[in-house]
Formats: structure tokens, C-alpha cells, sequence
DNA sequence: CTGACTAAGTCCGGAATCTGGACCCACCGT
DNA sequence: ACGGTGGGTCCAGATTCCGGACTTAGTCAG
């Protein structure tokens, strides 16, 4: 955990990538919607292609232009982006409800639960014990 | 988001949390689990504070002595590591697999899996659609 | 009573990062 | 020729992080 902190744990690196998922590929979007510095936000996303969780991909060939898309390992941190909206949702709100609203094509209003992969029951940490340790 | 990760964004917070959760409250401990700057974790356990997650209790009266415990917003980012770790455990692993296993009460080695709330299937970032948007 | 040790910090100076704003280049439309 | 867009870079100053030394209060061993 400590290493992946090392990689989107960085100012706006988590907020970048959450503008990938939602569709603004685009550097002076990502600068309009995040409120980063363009310096960097323009580091941030190197780290993030050095580290295999964006893709660098000219759209344009002249002026050379260019669009930052998720990996695979970029869309594995979807479940990050959702836990932390939620917690945000939950305890941040404040001003007339959370800023971003998602739908599943189930068709309720998405909200984001953790479960135990192998008995589907939501997951409390009073239910787990660790096996090992290292460090 | 980006208020939660003004929060807990910041270097060492979440790590500081994930001390919390497996069971290290102290001070002494948490700078040697996590080899965070001492000066650091001490603003960053401060801030935790002030955020209402964490809860600086004293467990000894004469050297006045204190153990950081979890509040129930505290409690409500265990999601939010389980799901960092995973992505950690998947991608970063390398030398010999994860550094730490956990064990559900159910019997199983331990994958967070997030889920729809409404309908409980598998979240993927394609299967959900915005519905409101700020900014 | 002296010295060593623990716990929970604080203090310090230097290093790394973040910040806002200005600037650059290539191209497009008018 | 002029302004706008897209994707950056450069800079100086502010903020944050870093490791190590130091502090305070009390305990334990010899």
C-alpha cells in the first residue's frame, strides 16, 4: 500500500485519473475541471503513464495533440475512485447533496459497497484477521 | 473527491489510518510501521484529528501518554485501503506476493470486491452513467 | 544516584514539491 | 494580421517534507 501511495497518492494524481473515467482526456480539460497547476498536472501525468495507469495517445497528427486514456490497471482503480467519492458523499456533502451523481445500468442511483470477493458480505474490518505481516 | 483527498491525500495520512486498523494506536509505533518523519506524522495525526477521523485518547495520566483510535468516519475508509491494496497487491506485488494477507471471518483469504449497492453485481467503470455534474 | 530506555512530541536547516502566472509553438478561422 | 485553442514549458516564491537532534517525564537496572 505504501508503494501504490507512492503512485496516485500525490496531489491531483487521483483526480486526474478520475477525469479519464469520466471521458476529459484532454490536457486543458483536465487543467479547467481539476484546478491544478498546469506544471503540475503535466508532472502528475507523466508519473501516471511512466507508471502504466494512463496511455499517452496522439489524436492529431499535425499539431501534434494529445489524449491520456486508462489502462487496464488505470480502470482497476475504479473501486479507489468510488470508495473515496463515497466517503466524501457521506461525510463532506454538506451544500445540497454530493456534486456527482452515477447511475448503474441497473438502474438505481450508484453507490459504491465493498464486499468479500469470496462470500459477498460486506466487509466491516472487525471481520478480518491478518495472516501475515511484513516489516 | 477532491475535498477527501485534501484530507486524506496528503503523504502518510492514509497510511497513518491503515496503522489505526491493524491495531498500532501509538505514536513510537506508527513512525516505525510506516517510517514516516516524525514531524510528519505528527501534523498529519493532527489533521486526522481535526477531520474526525481519528480521536487522540490518553491512556496514561502522569506522562500524559495517547493512542489515536478510529472514529465511525475513521472506520468508513476501511473500503477505501481495502480497494488501494488490492490494486496494490495486483500490480506492485513483485518479490513474492503481497506484504500483508488478510483473512475474512468467512474462511477465505481476503479480495475486496466492490459492488452496486442496488443489484450487487461486479462495478465497472462502463456500466455507470453521470447524472448530475458540477464544475 | 547514575545511566539507559520509553513515549510522544518539537525544533531545525536543507531538500523536494506545489503554485500561479507568463510564455511558447503550431495550427485554425475570419 | 489577429485572436483563439491545445499542450505544454519556465520561473520565482511558498509550502511541505525530510532526517536527525533535542526535550520532558517517568521507569527500570545496577
Amino acid at each position: 500500500m505504501a508503494r501504490t501511495l507512492d503512485i496516485v497518492g500525490e496531489k491531483w494524481a487521483l483526480l486526474a485519473v478520475r477525469e479519464a473515467f469520466l471521458g476529459n482526456h484532454r490536457f486543458d480539460e483536465m487543467v479547467k475541471r481539476t484546478g491544478a497547476p498546469r506544471d503540475t498536472l503535466a508532472a502528475r501525468l507523466r508519473t501516471l503513464v511512466a507508471a502504466g495507469i494512463l496511455e499517452r495517445r496522439r489524436y492529431c497528427e499535425h499539431p501534434a495533440r494529445f489524449e491520456y486514456h486508462l489502462t487496464g490497471a488505470g480502470r482497476d482503480l475504479y473501486p479507489v475512485i468510488m470508495t473515496l467519492m463515497r466517503w466524501g458523499d457521506r461525510y463532506l456533502a454538506g451544500d445540497g447533496g454530493p456534486p456527482l451523481v452515477l447511475q448503474h445500468d441497473c438502474g438505481h442511483r450508484l453507490v459504491a459497497q465493498v464486499v468479500c470477493e469470496a462470500c459477498g458480505e460486506a466487509l466491516e474490518a472487525r471481520d478480518t484477521t491478518p495472516l501475515t505481516t511484513v516489516g
